[in-house]
This record gives C-alpha cells, sequence and structure tokens, in this order.
RNA sequence: UCCAGAAUAGCUCAAUGGUAGAGCAAUCGGCUGUUAACCGAUGGGUUGUAGGUUCGAGCCCUACUUCUGGAGCCA
C-alpha cells in the first residue's frame, strides 16, 4: 500500500506541509464533536503519533470517522497542516477516510492507564501501548547498539549451538530435548548412555544455558568474539527478574584478564546506555514521568562517573562493620545475600560495582583460580535496584588446575575432552561475561518485571501465546 | 520451592456479618477545535473455584487455582 510513515511527518519539519498524503494506522483515541472529529493516529513508525481532523465540511466520510473507536485500522488521504492550536505541530486534513479493520466494542484495550498485569493476559495486543511501542522500540535500538559496540572494538559475532549436549555446569538447570516416545520413560536400572543411544542425537541433549564453552573454542581463535542469542534455564524461579527463556550478550576475549574484562565490561554499559539515550529521547522521557523519575538523569550520570571495582573480601568487611542487623549474617565465604548486593550497590556507593575475586566454593569450575588459593578471579557487576546484572571471570588456561578442579567437583572429564584441549594445545590467559538483556532493558526503562521486557515472555508453568 | 498478600462489572477500585456501588469503557443522545475532550441518559454482577460456620457471608473458617510482592537460584 502506497502510503507516508508518520515518523516521516514529524521528523521533517515542513517538507510535508501542504502536500497530499496517505497515512496508515491505528485509532489510539477518537474525539468527536458535532462537524468536527479527532483521530489520533499511531502506525507505530514513531513512539508519537499524529492528529487526523475529519471535518464534517471537507469530508464525505465524516459520519464513518465518528463510529470508529480505539484500535480500528485506518487509512487516510489528506493534507499535511500546521495544528489549528499550535504552529510548530502537524496535522492532517482528511479528504477521504478508509476503515480497514474495525475494532468493535469487545477491544480490549481502553484510552486510559492499564496495569501491566492485565497486560500480560493480552500479550498479543499489549504491543500497542504506549509502553510495549516505548519498550520495543528500545529493545531494538539496544540489540543495535550491542552490535554497534562489539564491532567498533574489533569483535567477531559468533552464533553458538542453540542445542547442546554439554551442560555449562552451575549456569542452571537444562531443558531436555528428546524425540523419544514419553510415553516409554526410562527406567532406572538403564544407564543413560544405553537409554539416550536411541535418541535423535544419540545422546542426552538440552537446550543452552550458556554459549560461552563453546565461545571460547572461538575466541581462542579469532580472539576477540561475543555471542547474543537466546538462552533457556528450566530453573524454578519465580522472581521479577528471571525467565526461562532470555537473551544474553557474551563477549570472550583471548589474552586478557580480569581487569580487562572489567574495563571491557563498563565501557560496554556506558556505550550501550550512551546509545539509547541518543536515539531513543520520546521514549525515555515517557519512561522517566511514567516509570522511575529521575531516570533519565540516572543513566546520565552512570555513563559518567567511574563504576567501583570491590574486592569480595572488602565487601565481607564493609559489610560486618556496617552494624546493620541483616537477616543473613555475613561471613567470609558465604555467597553476597540480595539485602548485601543492596546495601553495598544503593547504600554504601550508589553507584554500579564490580565485586571481584569471590571465593572459589562460590564459584563454577572454570574460573581461573588466584595465586591465594582461596579465591577465584570472578566478578558481578552489581546495579542499584536491578542486582546482579553480569557475571563473568577470567578462565582458567592452566590444564594441571582446571583438572584438579573438576576433580574435586566430581565432574567427568572425558564429557569435557574438546574444552580441555584448548587448555592443552595453545592455552592462553582469557576472559569472558556474560550478560542479561532482559535485566539490562529493565535498569535502562525503569520497567520492574521481566515479564514485560519480552514479547510473550516464558516462565515456570506460563508458555502462553 | 519457601514466606507474605490479593482475587468484586470489560478495566481500575469501593462496600461495619444485614438491599453489591463509583470512575473509566460500552450503547444512545447533545455539543464547531478536541488532546485520557466534555455534558446527559441507558445497559452491565453465580463477588476466582469447592466446601464449611451463621437466621443471614463479598466480608469469618478450610482446601484448591491464579496473580502480586519478597526470598533462594542466577543473567
Amino acid at each position: 500500500m502506497k502510503h507516508t510513515d508518520i515518523v516521516e511527518i514529524l521528523k521533517s519539519k515542513d517538507l510535508f506541509l501542504g502536500q497530499n498524503i496517505t497515512l496508515c494506522g491505528w485509532a489510539r483515541t477518537v474525539r468527536s464533536s458535532k462537524g468536527i472529529c479527532f483521530i489520533e493516529l499511531n502506525d507505530g513508525s514513531s513512539f508519537q503519533g499524529i492528529q487526523l481532523v475529519v471535518d464534517e465540511a471537507n469530508c464525505p466520510d465524516y459520519a464513518l470517522a465518528q463510529k470508529q473507536g480505539v484500535g480500528a485500522a485506518l487509512k487516510a488521504t489528506g493534507t499535511v497542516v500546521s495544528s489549528y492550536n499550535n504552529k510548530e505541530v502537524r496535522e492532517i486534513n482528511v479528504a477521504t477516510l478508509e476503515v480497514l479493520g474495525e475494532a468493535p466494542s469487545d477491544y480490549p484495550l481502553q484510552k486510559k492507564r492499564h496495569t501491566l498485569e492485565f497486560l500480560r493476559t493480552i500479550a498479543h495486543l499489549r504491543a500497542r501501548t504506549n509502553t510495549f511501542n516505548a519498550m520495543f522500540r528500545i529493545r531494538s535500538t539496544l540489540s543495535a547498539a550491542i552490535h554497534h559496540f562489539f564491532a567498533g572494538r574489533g569483535f567477531v559475532y559468533v552464533h553458538t549451538p542453540i542445542l547442546t549436549g554439554s551442560d555449562c555446569e552451575g549456569a542452571g538447570e537444562m531443558f531436555r530435548v528428546t524425540t523419544l516416545d514419553p510415553a516409554m520413560p526410562k527406567r532406572p536400572e538403564i544407564s543413560d548412555a544405553d537409554f539416550y543411544k536411541d535418541d535423535f542425537f544419540g545422546c542426552k541433549a538440552g537446550l543452552t544455558v550458556s554459549g560461552q564453552l563453546e565461545g571460547e573454542t572461538l575466541a581462542m581463535a579469532l580472539g576477540k568474539i561475543y555471542t547474543f542469542g537466546p538462552t533457556f534455564r528450566a530453573e524454578n524461579s519465580n522472581t521479577a527478574r528471571h525467565a526461562a527463556e532470555f537473551w544474553q550478550i557474551e563477549p570472550e576475549i583471548a589474552f586478557a584478564e580480569l581487569e580487562d574484562l572489567i574495563e571491557l565490561a563498563e565501557a560496554m554499559i556506558k556505550s550501550l546506555i550512551s546509545e539509547v539515550l541518543e536515539k531513543c529521547p520520546e521514549e525515555m522521557a515517557f519512561f522517566d514521568k511514567h516509570y522511575e523519575n529521575g531516570l533519565v538523569q540516572k543513566l546520565k550520570s552512570i555513563v559518567q562517573q567511574n563504576f567501583v571495582i570491590l574486592e569480595y573480601t572488602e565487601a565481607v568487611r564493609i559489610l560486618k562493620e556496617s552494624k546493620v542487623q541483616f537477616e543473613y549474617p555475613v561471613e567470609w565465604g558465604c555467597d553476597l545475600q540480595t539485602e548485601h548486593e543492596r546495601y553495598i550497590t544503593e547504600k554504601v556507593y550508589n553507584k554500579p560495582v564490580f565485586v571481584i575475586n569471590y571465593p572459589a566454593e562460590l564459584k563454577s569450575f572454570y574460573m581461573k583460580q588466584n595465586p591465594d588459593g582461596k579465591t577465584v578471579a570472578a566478578t558481578d557487576l552489581l546495579l542499584p535496584g536491578v542486582g546482579e546484572i553480569i557475571g563473568g571471570s577470567q578462565r582458567e588456561d592452566n590444564l594441571e588446575k582446571l583438572e584438579r578442579r573438576m576433580k574435586e567437583l566430581d565432574m567427568k572429564q572425558e564429557d569435557y575432552w574438546w574444552y580441555l584441549d584448548l587448555r592443552r594445545f595453545g592455552t592462553a590467559p582469557h576472559s569472558g561475561f556474560g550478560l542479561g538483556l532482559e535485566r539490562l532493558l529493565l535498569y535502562i526503562t525503569g520497567i520492574g518485571n521481566i515479564r514485560d521486557v519480552a514479547i510473550f515472555p516464558r516462565t515456570k508453568g506460563n508458555l502462553q501465546f
């Protein structure tokens, strides 16, 4: 259909003024008086819509226009004019109006604020609201910004497999993938190997919980790589920041130690936020106004300040000396609880904090063992309000140390033979991290629940749409 | 999975154990420039489900379901 995107008219000040054009879009609100009718039209090309003015004197379709409600799909032809009230604003004097698709009175969206909980029950329609229009626009801009950032630094974008036989130990529960008959379940006396030999892959298979191990193989050839794709975790977690399917960015860099990784992570967060602020000012203004007052200022200040780098041991000391009565007591060797992380990020620093060098017992087998014999070169980036957004580490590149650690954890080395080969042949220091796209989106938009930053969120017990 | 809370009209919410209401939406009408337009009228309910206590339950009790907030796990 030949038509002009609304964004083109909004962007160009005078280019379309006085011209006859055709617009297509959906009615957001319809206001009619005697003889004149106003329709706010949005076509998705921008956050903002444009007002159609249907005057009974100039438009034969006035009666039709008056009958339309929120949600109707319309095609209008008319002249671009300056608004009656504000010469800077553009509106359309409609000559002809065609109804492409009516929205009957049981259309669930109304021209009023709906709760996010209600919108989740109509996830197929919620993209037509301001919140989701703005969120999806920012999500798209953010995704493009990720590629811009890494491409600008010479990273190679790689696609690690989604179907996998390797369980990235410690990353979470794996969804099983099988073509075996569910009516013939595995009997306890049969071994995994025997049972799965008749399965599609001839072995136990699942959806990836992380592309890290596969990513490492490419980092050890191409130097700097990143993955950006879906990740699946069958964790029984029911929170505002966990989803069973989410998108993850996982850079992996050869010849990089923990401090190089932290430098990269900080530069990346700042670059991504900057690009969103620059390219989505209307959307960000909307979230600032309706979801988190001061949001834009908060993000601007994040970009300008240095993030904190804090030793785990030092974090424990600060918490112990804080004299705050925590629900979980703080001891060296215990994992930092949410209340501890919040105290550090929100009370002590009020800015992003990299916590580094955690006790080895708390972290995964592949992390670089520090000379102190107690800690590993790992880091979590904690953000005020949303908590952990990045988890990463320098990888153990010493074959003996890695094998010893796997033995301690009772892991089968033969399952990881190719991963260990990376340490056997031309091993080198390397590091990487994982960033949750949806969690960053929560931080940037001020939206409080991960279910509201994905098109159709997958969480425990919910696979609707 | 654990702890706490909630579920009433299409939506957002009221209702002391005693006749279930309002705003918005919808429908009809009015109004020549509206901005979540405005004004008037009308229709709209098995109070999440199943049981129980009571003369009487939206309200009290039990179980279940769903959702929300927090926790654990993590990105």
